[in-house]
DNA sequence: CCTCAGGACAACC
DNA sequence: GGTTGTCCTGAG
């Protein structure tokens, strides 16, 4: 066991802040969590304000504490926010506890295509019913069953209608494609993101089918260390909009909200991304509507 | 019946 | 390079 703390890791918040599809409630709300990673499971248990990592010392040093970014001081970063910024400061203050996780790279690939177009618990259910069809088994002695997240290579070996009946609909075909791509050029995608090298780790990503800006952005930050990659979608269009418009009266492109995007948050090189996370999970928790 | 959901893509201009 | 229509599927 390994014991933290609500402010340093809020699992509700993370559950619930959209970067983690495969992260379940286990005892109703805010006491029990599950988190699936691969092929491994992290049981997380929150007493009042103490938060347990129910693993071993071994395994937490050599996995979990990296996957769950505890290495990385979120307190210096929350106190680089601008003041004056009224909307940020509460997301921030409403996201303690929120980290950016470091997940599985072909885990985000495939759950980020699987997102397009498609709200949360969809996603979930997409998800797991993939993991059923194609993960490794788990059967641990006096525990109920689970599977792991399938590799590129089972998911390929299917053939191009191994995905029917998932409710995939079109991303069947990206996900079949990507998976095959994925055998190929995995190594090196990882090695590029090894090297830090995030913008030709984000071409390779753009290349793959089945993956724009937007899916790619979120592949690097949730996957990749790219702690600055901002990933741009509706959510965020409408608070840049209402938060951060210019009250035009009608919508702006695409390619002007990025502008914007660039203008309001660029100023927090480095970690742009983790406030995308904060201003993010702020809007789509609902507390964003002021109570005046 | 319609619209929209954490988009991507191809076909235009 | 910017804009528009289309793509499964499920929920409201």
């Amino acid at each position: 066991m390994i014991k933290t703390d609500l402010s340093l890791f809020n699992p509700d918040i993370i559950c619930d802040s959209g970067q983690i599809f495969r992260m379940y409630r286990v005892d109703g709300p805010g006491s029990v969590f599950l988190i699936y990673s691969g092929d491994r499971r992290l049981r997380v248990e929150r007493k009042g304000d103490d938060v347990y990592f129910c693993c071993s010392a071994e395994e937490y040093e050599g996995y979990w504490k990296h996957y769950l970014d505890m290495d990385r001081d979120y307190a210096a970063l929350e106190a680089l926010i601008d003041p004056k910024d009224e909307f940020l400061v509460r997301a921030c203050r409403a996201g303690k506890g929120l980290r950016i996780l470091n997940q599985d790279l072909f885990e985000m690939i495939i759950s980020f295509i699987i997102s397009q177009q498609k709200q949360i618990p969809s996603i979930r259910k997409c998800v797991g019913a993939l993991c059923e069809r194609f993960g490794q088994k788990h059967t641990d002695v006096g525990d109920e069953i689970w599977y792991g997240f399938p590799t590129a290579r089972s998911i390929a070996a299917a053939g191009p209608d191994g995905l029917k009946g998932l409710s995939l609909g079109y991303r069947e075909r990206y996900i079949y494609e990507t998976s095959c791509r994925f055998i190929e050029i995995g190594d090196d995608l990882k090695d590029t993101v090894d090297r830090k090298a995030f913008a030709a780790a984000r071409n390779i990503l753009l290349s793959l089918t089945g993956v724009g800006e937007k899916v790619a952005d979120c592949i690097l930050l949730f996957a990749c260390g790219d702690l600055d990659s901002f990933p741009v979608d509706t959510h965020i269009i409408s608070i840049m909009d209402r938060e951060y418009g210019e009250n035009t009266g009608q919508k702006p492109s695409p390619a002007r909200v990025r502008e914007r995007v660039r203008e309001v948050f660029g100023k927090y090189k480095g970690f742009s991304g983790l406030v995308q996370q904060w201003i993010f999970a702020y809007e789509i928790s609902g507390q964003n509507k002021r109570k005046d």
